[in-house]
DNA sequence: TCACAACGAGAACACCGTTCTTGACGATCT
DNA sequence: AGATCGTCAAGAACGGTGTTCTCGTTGTGA
């Protein structure tokens, strides 16, 4: 960020901040759907038209509070691996980081994870931040594997297509140095933890268990065993 | 279902299938943000008014089709599974065929499986008709188990807690003559399965695969592994 | 045949996102 | 210092939404 240049940068910066904070609060007091610009500016004072001087339209500012959304939650879950030491404790703190950040605030998490397809559109500015979940994931277990933590997956039948689709992961996330067959088990795994996540979050399981809680733990650490953390 | 007892009845139960079907095809045209009590009217050449006379309300409608949808979906899935033989390849048949039924309506799947809702509630009548996909996928499994086709788990670390509730399931989902931690095992993967649907689906998989298809047919056999169907 | 319930139409209410115009204010340049 | 110009908040307005209510009409069961 440059330096503040004036007063007028200054004041404005500072409501930009002010409307997404209020907008983030009424996200979690009535939902995505109850998130409405007049009652925005009905909060803070003004009136509906002059937030349009901040952003252009409804969608533009759900953008930015999906962009601060996912930096929020890498940035929790970066703190959440920080606290362990071996790697396979690092990736299960990620994986219960996610479902303690879900729950604290739902609805933002919903923004993220939920329906996000009328015709599908990602705004280009949001892919960066989103991809830093992935990426922290990914790397704890080439992590893992760079150190010889990792148990040796056995040998599994591996089809052409399957290994094309492989090399294409590896390109895209940049990760050469390792068993591609690691890649696809790290993201299997990936999709199960927001698959569990959301699920619960969502109603799909409930009744099922007394303590959705204890679920979740033991389906993450079935995954962390299929990736091939160690048990330490 | 009774019998249909003269022509208004008749009429009028003609006329909520007639707004139903157009509210689904309103909801494939164009989400279901623009899913409108107006625009069906519209089409169907009434007044907005008129339609209250059918549903009390929009989220009414909604769970009306939402019901629908889940009972589509579990119909679609049942036939899939009657295509296959083995345990394994009927296992396979119903994932792939949440898939394909997800992407071949994607906003419809969006309404089951996306978003629910504001604060959450799951009107009681949806929660049947939406326990027939988990109860066909624990069937599958069980029924492997019964037949001597699934491989035996593991000696997996069983703390008091999993056990509770891996009893808790076992007496939800009355499926009390098989190993606790198989249903722990399948539920793992039923959340994996919406999950590779979903994160797939909402763009969270974008950029990372040639062909995400063969990714997720690699991720539904890891899975299958992992709750124990032999390779046939 | 009559009374009642169900029905469609229409107007109205309170919201919503968004646009446009108007007037004031602050920063900048001469 | 004064004129200028961009930025800003306000207000009114437009077209859209879900929903409610009233009012004739019309089919149905007694």
């Amino acid at each position: 960020m440059a330096a503040i240049r004036n007063a007028r940068e200054r004041a404005r910066s500072a409501l930009v901040e002010e409307i997404k904070a209020e907008a983030f609060r009424q996200l979690s007091a009535h939902g995505s759907a109850g998130l409405t610009i007049r009652a925005i500016a009905r909060e803070l004072g003004m009136v509906p038209s002059a937030l349009y001087r901040y952003f252009p339209s409804r969608e533009q500012l759900l953008t930015a509070m999906i962009i601060d959304s996912y930096t929020a939650l890498a940035d929790h879950l970066d703190a959440a691996a920080a606290t362990q030491e071996t790697h396979r404790n690092r990736w299960l703190a990620v994986c219960r980081g996610v479902r303690e950040w879900a729950f604290d605030r739902p609805h933002q998490y919903a923004l993220l994870y939920g329906t996000t397809v009328p015709g599908y559109q990602a705004p280009q500015d949001t892919i960066a931040p989103a991809a830093r979940i992935p990426a922290l994931l990914l790397g704890i277990a080439c992590d893992a594997w760079r150190a010889g933590q990792l148990t040796q997956p056995a040998e599994e039948p591996w089809s052409d297509e399957v290994a094309a689709n492989a090399a294409t992961l590896a390109r895209a996330t940049g990760l050469l140095d390792v068993p591609p067959s690691l890649l696809m088990r790290a993201v299997s795994a990936y999709t199960q933890l927001f698959g569990a996540v959301s699920m619960e979050l969502f109603g799909h399981l409930d009744g099922a268990f007394d303590d959705d809680a204890v679920f979740f733990d033991h389906s993450i650490t079935l995954l962390a065993d299929l990736v091939g953390f160690r048990t330490s």
